[in-house]
DNA sequence: CGTTAAGTTGAAGCGTCTCAAGATTGGTGG
DNA sequence: CCACCAATCTTGAGACGCTTCAACTTAACG
């Protein structure tokens, strides 16, 4: 059974989005978020476990994260799962330049999340009349491709242990952005596994490390809560030269 | 000494590209491609081993590989390297949304190349009068975004060995995109280390997984050349469900 | 044909995985 | 409010894949 299913009424407003800044509809003011609304095709929510899409759906939607986490993986042939990123509210999921071809990854909401969805037709007619719609389209699109190479590179070559100092200083920094206080203790609604298949590693093996952190006072990773104790250092391990 | 130069006359004329149709002018007909070469900035040739640009700098100019192969890369501030991807005649190289950040990573000629560059302004002037090279560019950007999560997914999961099989399934296809027929013989200007940073091994390493795949009559890649024994062992191998 | 760079092979060590047992957490009902 | 349960996480021990270092081989080139 789909429990992804239309928001009740009423719908949150473009023009008062709390994360339009982060979002698609980020140019122009409360004005021209107005008066793109009439092209979000609908507003849509799923309860935490929801899968949103799969790789080989043919899936004619993209959607802005309104509220809640959501992770994009990819499956391998052997059961495997690659977890490419962790979408925050804000984030854009699911766009493709030909929406009839199949969806190259999957969507599962980690929380329970809000989206708004804008569908084939709407997202052209939104570009047709709109350069900074595209514009930022294609900004989103680089962005996403940056973070997709930076993570390329930490899981090819880097060790178990910075890999999880660079996840996690990436998904802070994310956070910060979003008003988050990250000198505080923050709730992660992601697992083990989840963690353990973005940066390649078993989740056993990830305990480890994460045992190994809380042991040097960097930071206390456990049970759907995260607590930085030393981010300096977190960030020394993660990116630095020593 | 820097011996990434102006291409001497004469000018290749886009009207008349071998590889167009897999290039960001693919759209319309040779008579709207000699309309653009206006606003192609110039065209570059340099050696082997020739860096085009390095991760940081602010790099004012995007490409279009003409002729060669060049190596898109990541360094580690621990002195790995991660190389992205293989770029092939008709890629689109170093584009970004924003020219005035720096330049996420670096890239490497592996032959004498010749590029097509444009530089910043020809392309937004490109772009504004015409919406389908928006929409190829946009395309363009999709299918890398792509790419590097299918390298992401099996650099993350995959044993070195199913990592190195879909390097080459994926290199195979590209360049039997190109019409070369990959029955026979081919020249890869790769070396060892190339493709070890590629899929993030050593390069000892990648040394035993070849042999074995020689051994089992699937590939013979050494010195420089891919002889293929058995393409189909080599995809079942790569994405079979075995 | 000699030189040099690149690739191959062997042996030993380390990092990560696997399997399995025990601990911690949050949720549920008594 | 507490006891219990299921799911998740942690920890230990042994195995395996990959790395490191070093010696040797092969290919490319003058």
């Amino acid at each position: 059974m789909n429990r992804f299913t239309l928001k009740p009424e009423p719908h949150t407003h473009c023009s008062e989005c709390p994360v339009r800044r982060l979002a698609w509809f980020e140019p122009g003011g409360n004005e021209a978020a107005g008066r793109r609304e009439r092209l979000r095709s609908a507003q849509y929510v799923a309860p935490a476990g929801q899968i949103l899409f799969q790789e080989g759906d043919v899936h004619r939607r993209a959607y802005t994260l309104f509220e809640g986490w959501v992770i994009r993986y990819k499956l391998l042939k052997n059961g495997q799962r690659q977890v490419l990123s962790v979408a925050l509210p804000g984030d854009f999921i699911g766009y493709r330049s030909d929406f009839s071809a199949p969806m190259d990854y999957s969507a599962v909401a980690a929380t329970p999340v809000t989206l708004c969805a804008f569908n084939e037709r709407h997202i052209e007619e939104l570009m047709r009349g709109d350069p900074d719609l595209t514009r930022k389209l294609i900004q989103i699109q680089c962005h996403q491709a940056q973070e997709c190479r930076l993570r390329l590179s930490y899981v090819g070559q880097a060790p178990a242990i910075q890999r999880f100092a660079m996840f996690l200083c990436e998904l802070i920094s994310r956070l910060a952005q979003r008003g988050i206080d990250t000198r505080q203790p923050i709730e992660i609604p992601l697992n083990r596994e989840d963690i353990a298949d973005a940066i390649g590693v078993t989740s056993v093996h990830l305990s480890r490390i994460s045992a190994d952190l809380r042991k040097r006072g960097i930071v206390d990773c456990r049970y759907n809560r995260l607590v930085p104790a030393d981010l300096e250092a977190l960030h020394r391990l993660a990116y630095g030269d020593e």
